[in-house]
DNA sequence: TTGCTCCTCACGTCACGTGAGGTGGC
DNA sequence: TTGCTCCTCACGTCACGTGAGGTGGC
């Protein structure tokens, strides 16, 4: 008969014993004889062919459940390309998304090492919902500006939905709607999160106020930061720098840093004041995927 | 209070509620409150903060029982360094692997479409052990030449063994010691494993045949053939530009493609038997891994 | 009789997702 | 009273690895 016992074709094969257990009971590899006393396997030497074949397959990625019917069906070769491209499909998402990773490991060590006292930004990817708010814009000239002008800002607003009873209680945010990270004369605009949708509106009452739909943002990076909110800036600057440190790029619209105050009952923009802020960046998703991945792997420091 | 449902943290978070229960059960991220009497959990806004953290630290490839101490216990910035260096390795081996994968994901699917009649060759990695042989070298003229010279060739060492009563059961095999796919003039061996090392050996009567341990191979590329023996080099062929394929390179010493004759009780060559073999290619392990994993990244089509 | 090889459960893995079955607050 | 949100188990996931406790063959 020339049959091995479980043990021995183990060892040809270089597979674990249970694996081999595990396939018989999955129905992928059955034992040629079985000793119907003591239940011992025995497997016929040709059978490492099929072994061969499962690992081979395996080994490609697919799960040992697509593995048995490539196997036992003999599935259309038209069938097997299909599976094959969803396979490379898959390995290249795998691929980039690691690699993404591994950049962001490697900035977290960068960022370790090369600063004296070592920040930690917990940056997170979200996405962002569809957002209604009434929104108060204007240019400040400078920072020290800022705290004077958003309360006023915030209280145009906030006198405008008490007299027309609307909801007041939404989140406060600021949108900073300059290009690069400049010093002086900030676009921004100061905004209160409207619950619902508006049926009907009010007509806004002059210039700088008004009534819009922030569209959904498919990626930001964002980051919450709690404590003085003079240093508020500083921590979005950080923000910016793990974005491009990643690999990441900034849309060419809708790209207002926003920060969102989540403090309730609290009035935003004393400086002087603690806080507790939510910073998201939009960015791009990857449309580019693989591209971007490559100049990733070239620009490696050896 | 200012107290979040879960549902509405979950939703600020953009984490799932089970995730959110799961973090509590874990001890990863308690509720501020949570009410005796009905089992809710409520999370005060800035634990966002805390939260965040944890999904920053995940996302960097962390599994959430490393995440724990990174968070609870201020680990230092020197294991933290360990840490992310050590995860910097896993996931740079990781990518490795995945690329390679994607390499013999891409082999089949070009092997599929180019042929017309597609051949699965099932290839798997192995380590090779130590073997100790006995072995009758010779050069072979013409692949005509192969079936009567190995049988001589066995033909002496069975006699040798025998006449000193020594065990003849182990496995034939043949090794190809060319450095080319050639044509003509094989410089062939064929050899019998010994079941175990000799202890003491009687000196071998003539040129041809020597007795020696074949070293452990770290990594062989091996397949299975059952078929006529006389279709064996082209199955060897194949094996070969699936090394190829899959940027494996040879290495320069005991590069010798091996034959395995699983079949016992089989004489070896008889070109027009059918056999079982298992075809044997040493090959490089990747010390050189990052490097080759950039080549084939280079070399992708696009 | 002692090793050795083999056997069959049963449980663990990792980070949740998915019901089933039930309750509290507007 | 009806939805809605929340609760607690319990089970599944994927491909095995790891015992525990026991048996057959030399």
């Amino acid at each position: 008969m020339d049959l091995l016992q479980i043990g021995t074709f183990s060892k040809l094969a270089q597979v674990s014993v249970s694996t081999l257990r595990f396939y018989d009971a999955q129905g992928l590899l059955k034992p040629e004889y079985i000793d119907p006393m003591t239940g011992y396997r025995y497997y016929r030497i040709n059978q490492l062919a099929r072994l061969n074949r499962i690992l081979a397959l395996k080994d490609l990625g697919f799960a040992l459940d697509r593995v048995q019917p490539l196997i036992d069906d003999e599935i259309g070769v038209d069938q097997l390309a299909e599976m094959l491209t969803a396979q490379e499909q898959d390995l290249e998402k795998q691929i980039f998304a690691d690699q993404q990773r591994l950049d962001r490991v490697r900035s977290r060590l960068h960022q370790l090492q090369s600063q004296s006292q070592p920040t930690f930004l917990d940056v997170v990817l979200k996405q962002g919902a569809e957002l209604w708010i009434v929104g108060n814009r204007m240019i400040v000239p400078t920072a020290h500006d800022i705290d004077f002008f958003s309360r006023h800002m915030f209280g145009e607003i906030e006198q405008w939905l008490y007299k027309h009873k609307l909801d007041a209680s939404g989140a406060r945010m600021t949108l900073y709607h300059t290009d690069d990270y400049i010093e002086r004369d900030y676009d921004m605009e100061v905004a209160i999160v409207l619950p619902y949708p508006p049926a009907v509106m009010p007509p806004l009452p002059h210039g700088g106020m008004r009534l819009e739909a922030l569209p959904a943002l498919p990626l930001m990076a964002t980051t919450v930061y709690e404590g003085v909110l003079r240093d508020v800036n500083k921590v979005a600057y950080d923000l910016l720098q793990w974005v491009v440190h990643n690999g990441y790029t900034l849309p060419q619209k809708n790209m207002a840093l926003r920060e969102i105050f989540l403090n309730d009952r609290y009035t935003p923009h004393r400086m002087d004041a603690l806080g507790l802020v939510e910073l998201q960046l939009p960015i791009n998703s990857n449309a580019h995927s693989l591209v971007s991945h490559f100049e990733s792997v070239d620009s490696l420091p050896t």
